[in-house]
DNA sequence: CGACATGTTGAAGCGGTTCAAGTAGGGTGG
DNA sequence: CCACCCTACTTGAACCGCTTCAACATGTCG
């Protein structure tokens, strides 16, 4: 019933490992997404809480064993991957409400690193364990592979701004989605911090660090925002919006009322 | 037992839609894996073979409903997206023993398009059926997961070469790539066909189609490969591999002495 | 307060695109 | 079977978007 001796971690206060995923403020993004409240208590009951990954601190690295996913509470990360020259590649930011480690399943190690950006606080979730409570909660299945799915079509974005994209764009489409996930967090589409550095953005979108640079001074410039260090301020999203030019999977269906709010 | 009523599509010979797994020469590749036999017999009756696609037909576009996933028997295909200006970004080519369409799964529309190179015959498996199927067959479950995180995989290291790779580093990373998946299919990894043009090329690679076609020639230059139009034929894969610099999670077990093999 | 990381701005250089022209297949119809 | 066309591919030369290099500014942390 409570959760057994736990590894090598430091573990939180026991009321905190109760139907904790109903108290959770990321009910909807996470796992328990259509699941009943007998099913929740299940889930509830693998879940386990690590202690918090300090900024910096790897959450897992390319190679580690694979063993758990995590879906991440507080903070934000990167992951990225090594090319054989060592060079980095980030894949990725990740924000509360996402489940992070899936792509290690098949090859059971990890296949990228995922470093804090900041502060970060994270459920683990033994993915063996995971695998076969899905086998008893229909909903449950249906939702890693729709969790999976989403993952797909996101990189599938990213591939094609990668691809084409003018470093206007790529800014443009890197801000409109970063805007759009705190939006659907709760907090402001408009403003927020960045929690990643400059040069993180870059490697992310394919480009030279100056370049970001001058493309917020620009953006700036041109009154699409309002930019200090890690604090942006969307001023025109709309506009910002049709610089990304994104492909049409990462269209919202409330981009219509997006569009037209900021269009004034 | 046998299939009902087949959907708006020309079916074959019934003896062929019985113990069809089994035979197939895609075993490992496609679904089957680690299955027993009674497993691949409930799978072998929801799976439908579709009518062949002739080349340049599509298997679906980008918006249709998503209701099945298709496995490829013989033949290749792109996917591709569309971005708000109808730019076509394809996101890959897929060769017999693949997966398609797993991507749609969270919207329930499909996100791209998927375009027959050549004539392409696929089986059609119905999602909702292969969904239910995997609550009964734990190994199914686990194979669709372990499906979709290579796809991500193989994803993050497109990315990467996107982001950062000079064009001579993409395409030999595109052809050793290549090179490895049709050796993973029983084919020679040093000489086969491109099934795709140029322009394709070109664009999953995110250049100019003559920056394609002059590397062709770089490289035929240097010794790496004779190509004559779709022929390609790889003399230098060690070259080539080391040149292509990929991710690291793209380095198969088998690396080691697929460099040996060639670099007499 | 100094030292180091991070971010900004300017100027030069180059990798790869774009434009332009030409070549080669491959299919069609006479 | 050949003449024809059209698409796919190749090759050359000019251009330009972005990177690179360099210098400086600004935060941040011990």
């Amino acid at each position: 019933m409570s959760v057994k001796t736990m590894p090598r971690n430091r573990i939180f206060k026991l009321e905190e490992l109760r139907n904790h995923c109903q108290k959770c403020s990321l009910y909807q993004l996470c796992l328990p997404m259509g699941l009943e409240e007998g099913d929740l208590n299940k889930l509830d009951q693998i879940i386990q809480r690590r202690r918090p990954v300090e900024k910096g601190e790897f959450l897992y690295r390319i190679g580690d064993p694979f063993s758990a996913v995590y879906a991440i509470r507080a903070g934000s990360l990167k992951t990225f991957t090594t090319n054989q020259e060592g060079h980095e590649q980030i894949i990725g930011f990740h924000l509360p409400g996402e489940l992070l480690g899936m792509d290690a399943i098949s090859r059971e190690i990890h296949t990228c690193s995922a470093q804090a950006l900041e502060t970060v606080s994270v459920c683990e979730i033994p993915f063996e364990r995971l695998e076969s409570l899905s086998h008893e909660i229909p909903g449950l299945q249906h939702h890693l592979l729709s969790l999976m799915s989403e993952e797909l079509q996101h990189e599938h974005c990213h591939l094609a701004v990668l691809a084409k994209a003018t470093v206007e764009s790529r800014l443009a489409s890197f801000l409109t989605q970063l805007s759009e996930r705190f939006k659907a967090r709760g907090f402001s589409a408009t403003e927020f911090n960045l929690s990643m550095s400059r040069n993180d953005i870059a490697n992310l979108l394919g480009m030279a660090v100056e370049t970001i640079s001058r493309l917020f001074t620009q953006f700036q410039d041109q009154g699409l925002l309002k930019v200090e260090r890690k604090h942006v301020h969307i001023l025109d999203s709309a506009s910002l919006h049709a610089m990304a030019n994104t492909c049409s999977s990462a269209i919202s269906e409330e981009d219509d009322d997006a569009s037209q709010n900021s269009s004034s």
